[in-house]
DNA sequence: TTGAAAGCGCTAACAT
DNA sequence: ATGTTAGCGCTTTCAA
């Protein structure tokens, strides 16, 4: 091997040596700065082919006082949904030069803040928050208004907003079942973050139950699989999906949460959807497998992640300027084999 | 609003400035150096808290020759398994002090290329493979030597490694089939990438196969819901599951095809376990649904993340070193309702 | 078309 | 205990 561990790595100062010219020489040809002549050019390029020489992008940014990363903070990567937005802002980012440095510590506030501030500190030149948890006037706080901000398939008042018509997906939802006859339809909160998407969500749904006559009836996870709170009252799931006044609907805040309903339906002996509907949101990959025939509100994922970058870099270049924008993305219903009328 | 957009923001220079001290003295609190007056400590802090100061990163990685960045190559965020490790990754390297790029592009060899090139011109202290798909030799070389690199869940032989028993866990899988007493048994490869993992459980399975006298069937999808390659030649699913030598045990590289197959009989009509029994490698969280019971071979993803980064932190402050360290985890195999005994 | 030189913000000897 | 100083590798004016 010709490269040992030890010895370290050529500089454009080691390629100016070799190829006999100066710094700034070299420089201009890395930059692809113009007014280099060809043969300079090819006699830089040997050099750099000859050590192996590599940019050193920490140095380059310092000298630049600016960086190509984007810092992108995310909810939940467990959940496939934010996996899919991940995957597809990296693409995007990537695609326009960009690095990710992803920050996903949702599990604690304070775990959070601090991972924000690593992102700052690295300069980021600009962040993407996916799912936005924390108390709002911390995370500002920190941030300040220095680098642009923006928020993808959540909101906040303090940056751009890409997202989903989450107010009308909610009521289309809601209103599915409600054509299908259902009373007593519920609504079931995420289980790990209180975003301000859920609260949108939260907002359709309360709104086509209300037109309807019907009483709204909020959900949330108490203990994952058996038991939720509602009305500040803990009550089993069971109770919930098999008591007297069983609810025959529910619309989850997301798939996720909608299949978590299903799993428990089937282990309870819950027939769906013939005795219970379930309506999520988000459209993950496997709403659609034959076994989970979730119907659900689906985002248009891709979209949202390439508007959001788009969006984020142009605050950057500062071609964008002015007030925030909010992007709101058409939803589409998807609907599947876990929604049916309700039993006369 | 205090800070405008355009102010730059405060460097110790300034923070100096104001406390009445040197920049050293101001680099030494903030870097929690000894022998330093409790007096001046405070004197500093009060600076830095009047003017909002925080640490440039990018300057420090600058001087100090070293960043705490982890360079993290994921095969497909799509994947449950790969968002599930990466989560974990993150969460163990945020714990040490470390940030992380991600490089997700597993879609074209080119680009997988040039993110690795990138992470490397950020000057990552590490590299972490998820899935290392590429051509060896391509990304070794461009890697070189000069930083640690730790494959999770997958393997090289050009750095450490941490996986779980791919032939073990391969072989418990198909044994697990021949003992319910399936004879035509297909071994079913990943659809995006055919990374070192899927050799190893290939052989496994082989191994199993040959053991019992059976011959080995391998298949790999070729228009990924509806026809498979078997020996060179296309194949409909259909003619697979439902024909007159159909499979009737299919164990599959990982999960997520094996859920595939379950979606594949589901709209077939071919019960499952009745008429075929499925198993999968990973143990993804959906694997657990009562609807999907997909058995599986589980991997200890928390365990595997934990000691990946442990290792590569290692690498990192030189207190490991030597020789490739391959550390190999247990599975556990888990029996859901995705298979049963063969019809008579 | 090329080169000299002054930073970028921080660290880390070394001197005081 | 605090300050002085010389970098880290690159960019970017400004001269030559």
């Amino acid at each position: 091997m010709t490269t040992l561990r030890e010895r370290k790595p050529p500089t454009i100062h080691d390629v100016a040596r070799v190829a006999n010219l100066s710094k700034s020489t070299v420089s201009n040809v890395i930059r692809n700065a113009t007014g280099v002549s060809e043969a300079t050019r090819e006699r830089v390029q040997a050099a750099i082919d000859e050590l192996g020489y590599r940019t050193n992008v920490v140095a380059r940014q310092l000298a630049q006082q600016r960086t190509r990363v984007l810092g992108i903070v995310i909810g939940d990567l467990a959940n496939p949904f934010y996996a899919e937005m991940a995957k597809f802002i990296e693409n995007f980012a990537a695609a326009r030069g960009f690095q990710v440095m992803f920050c996903n510590t949702q599990v604690d506030h304070e775990v959070e803040l601090a991972g924000i501030r690593s992102l700052l500190e690295h300069q980021v030149a600009g962040l993407l928050f996916l799912a936005y948890a924390g108390s709002p006037a911390a995370a500002r706080a920190i941030v300040g208004s220095r680098l642009p901000v923006v928020f993808v398939t959540c909101a906040a008042d303090w940056g751009d907003v890409v997202a989903v018509d989450d107010v009308g997906g909610a009521d289309a939802a809601t209103q599915h079942l409600i054509a299908l006859g259902h009373k007593r339809i519920a609504y079931l909160a995420d289980s790990v973050l209180e975003e301000s998407a859920d609260n949108d969500r939260k907002a359709g749904y309360i709104r086509a139950m209300t037109r309807a006559g019907l009483q709204p009836q909020l959900l949330r996870w108490d203990a994952k699989p058996d038991t939720v709170v509602i009305d500040g009252k803990t009550v089993s799931i069971r109770a919930v999906l098999t008591g007297r006044n069983r609810m025959t609907g529910v619309f989850a805040a997301n798939d996720l949460n909608a299949i978590d309903i299903l799993d428990c339906a089937d282990r309870l002996g819950v027939a769906v959807p013939a005795q219970l509907s379930v309506v999520g949101f988000d459209n993950i990959a496997i709403a659609g497998l034959a076994r989970i025939g979730l119907t659900t509100v689906a985002q248009p994922k891709e979209m949202m992640a390439q508007i959001a970058v788009e969006t984020l870099e142009q605050r950057i270049s500062g071609k964008l300027k002015g007030g925030r924008l909010r992007q709101i993305a058409d939803f589409a219903f998807v609907e599947r084999t876990s929604t049916a009328h309700a039993e006369p």
